[in-house]
DNA sequence: TGGTTTATGATACGACCGTATCAATGCTGG
DNA sequence: CCAGCATTGATACGGTCGTATCATAAACCA
């Protein structure tokens, strides 16, 4: 019985066509012939592999929040071995500014999937819609953390402000994105603010 | 010679069934019969109007924009006969938060113009797109004054916090959009972050 | 009354969409 | 070597889309 192909690597592979077709023509235009032809396949292994564009759309969402999960991870790893609270919430939010190509394709997906889920029940129901809940609970506990040893200024409500930046972060990140705001301004803005949070940092761990 | 109808009153009735239809069906589902539907009139009248449908999605855009405009202004106006910049931001930005059906729909539908303006250059060149650099020249102003009337705390800049205020409002109201969070802890954010910005405020103007 | 504007109606075009069908061809593991 | 999966190909269906065309009726003002 030969079954050499890993469905589920060619799901993703075709996963990732739609998001990179999606990235160019707009995920309201994409459509199942646009993503066989990114993917180099042939629109009969698009329908092979899903079956409707329904469940290839609720696929990409599912890849396209891993991704970026992925990567906001990387990014926090990078930032050192035993890095302040401060540093990793300067990294988790940074990570999630449009700064390059990859960062911009995801805030653009993930806002064309937050407005489809709208009208759309079915991706309203999908919990990838409803992700910022665990970076939530991550930046607040880590504000927590940091008031307990004495890094916050009198009268931070940790969990507020977790609310309060990731908010900012994301409304910083989509005026990046439609060109309003540079990215350096927008890190500068998330700067500024981490700076009104936290005393000064001590400088090692 | 009769010309008994306003054309522009005419084509604002048409772009207001557009406005509707979309809310209801998503801007990205919806065509020239359901706008025309949703009018009362013929596809016809709506072709006679706007000559094609791309002209009927900027002027829409054009419309949405103004009516939220003259909502805001009116909140503002209805916050008092000389309110203190405090009242003056908070109704401001309170306004932005969709708490209501046509908040809401403003919020959908600029969404979801911003996400087309991404992969459309016209959308994009439309000024509309970048409204909120007006919002952010008037929040700016306020904070200034109230600086120079000494109401903010020390080290508080008036432009970063503006446009910090003005992000995170528009973060929240997405998040509250697609239903991750409540309008009333969203105010509440709100109203938290506007304490760490002002002093106790004094009661009258 | 006549000419112009507003509005409707029926209808059709070509294009694209998602989906489906049937046949054919590789390729590979047992 | 051959059963069976992977993949392609050509093709077509019914539907909807934006747009266009032509005829026509009603409303109006000079």
């Amino acid at each position: 019985m030969p079954k050499q192909v890993d469905h589920e690597q060619r799901r993703t592979q075709i996963a990732e066509a739609l998001i990179r077709a999606s990235a160019r023509l707009g995920l309201h235009a994409v459509g199942m012939r646009d993503v066989a032809a990114e993917a180099g396949v042939s629109l009969r292994l698009v329908q092979y592999y899903f079956q409707s564009k329904e469940k290839l759309l609720l696929f990409g969402l599912r890849h396209v929040t891993e991704r970026f999960g992925q990567r906001v991870a990387a990014r926090v790893r990078a930032a050192g071995d035993d890095p302040g609270p401060r540093a990793v919430i300067e990294a988790l939010l940074g990570a999630a500014l449009p700064a390059d190509e990859e960062s911009r394709v995801f805030h653009h997906l993930y806002t064309a999937y937050a407005v489809l889920s709208v009208t759309d029940d079915t991706l309203a129901a999908q919990p990838y819609i409803k992700e910022p809940d665990a970076a939530e609970a991550t930046v607040t506990k880590l504000l927590t953390q940091a008031a307990a040893d004495g890094q916050l200024r009198s009268g931070t409500d940790p969990h507020t402000e977790a609310v309060s930046l990731l908010a900012l972060s994301a409304g910083l990140g989509t005026s990046v994105l439609v060109g309003q705001r540079s990215t350096e301004s927008a890190a500068a803005v998330l700067s500024y603010h981490l700076d009104r949070i936290f005393l000064e940092p001590r400088l090692g761990p």
